[in-house]
DNA sequence: ATCTACTTAATTAACGTTAATTAAAACAGG
DNA sequence: CCTGTTTTAATTAACGTTAATTAAGTAGAT
């Protein structure tokens, strides 16, 4: 049951990310489900609360993605939870494509209704990563496996690092190519860091 | 003269590049110029036409900036050139801020009818790119300046550096903040090739 | 028989575009 | 240096389309 609903949510998902939030007419979300446009009106009482409604969930989803993060590395050497985290961010992308194109559109060029919620929210997530990386630095310096280097310096460089792996990997689909960068990039990132 | 044609270019680089093309009006590129709508057929075929003006123009900007890339660090030392480097990414996102978001949005999310062209754009750029920093780091390890790493290695990590900070500019505006995420993040990635 | 999940049909507004027109500037010949 | 002609830059009005939204109706499950 609500099925349609479902459905109608995934091929938004899909198509604000990929044509954005003007480009995208609700006849192709509608075509894509098999339905037609007025349908939408069942379940959602507009465009707008049709996108607010997808973007709330893959920001929810987003959000337990990060949290996630702060579980994935425990008990690990500072080394392996640093890379560990990169490869969480890596599957994210690939396993959740569209959901990762979609937050990146609408992170980095929100439509004009969404840029409040949308500034609070990056704020927030940003935030939390910030938090769980200083954290992962603080235990790395204190065990003696990190440089002994301003931790501001290794959180900046570190969350560098990330966003500009997200962009690469935005473009760069080949899982080839963007493995081999990721290799490198770390490899040259700890060497930096290490103690 | 060719006052108005220059004023539409200009508006249509800053509302394409805030609000997309699909979300730009003709009517709103034409208020901001004091003129009305239909007075943009008088330079241009049509919306796809002037956008495209505004691109390929943008582009050849964009272009010459990379070039001068290559020129602006002669002469210095392998860490000052790198670090010049960034430095001139910097001037460009606050210089240029304009040209530089619209650039930035079209480069990650071109529209359809730009799909093709805009990444035969990118694939140049990124060449042009990798190769000026390849030569850096080429020379840099003949000169025993960098540590003894592959250098592809150096140029991986160095563009995703680039990359990182490029997002990082993009969001955090203020330049206090920008600037140190550079240093920290330049700093860092020096420790992690110099020799 | 009513509720749910839709459809068809209609409405409204916006947008890109074209046509017709005008005012002014640029230009050519006597 | 005037005078008639053409060009340029713009306007107003209108067209055709498309998109979002609303209203009214229908077929099937409960």
């Amino acid at each position: 049951m609500d099925m349609t609903r479902t459905k109608l949510k995934e091929a938004a998902l899909r198509l604000f990310g990929q044509k954005g939030y003007d480009g995208t007419a609700l006849s192709e979300i509608a075509k894509e489900v098999g339905v037609k446009t007025p349908a939408i009106y069942a379940f959602f009482e507009s465009k707008e609360d049709l996108f607010m409604s997808v973007f709330e969930e893959s920001m929810s989803v987003y959000n337990e993605y990060i949290q996630a993060m702060a579980e994935t590395s425990k008990g690990m050497s500072t080394e392996k939870k640093l890379h560990a985290l990169l490869v969480r961010q890596y599957d994210f992308h690939r396993n959740k494509r569209e959901l990762a194109v979609f937050a990146f559109r609408y992170l980095l060029f929100p439509p004009d209704f969404l840029l409040d919620r949308m500034q609070e929210a990056f704020g927030r997530f940003d935030t939390m990563l910030s938090d769980i990386i200083r954290e992962i630095m603080q235990e790395g310096l204190e065990r003696g496996e990190l440089a002994v280097v301003p931790i501001e310096n290794l959180v900046d460089s570190y969350l560098t690092l990330m966003d500009g792996l997200s962009i690469q990997y935005y473009y760069y689909q080949s899982p080839e190519l963007f493995e081999r960068k990721l290799k490198h990039a770390f490899e040259m990132f700890w060497r930096s860091v290490s103690a």
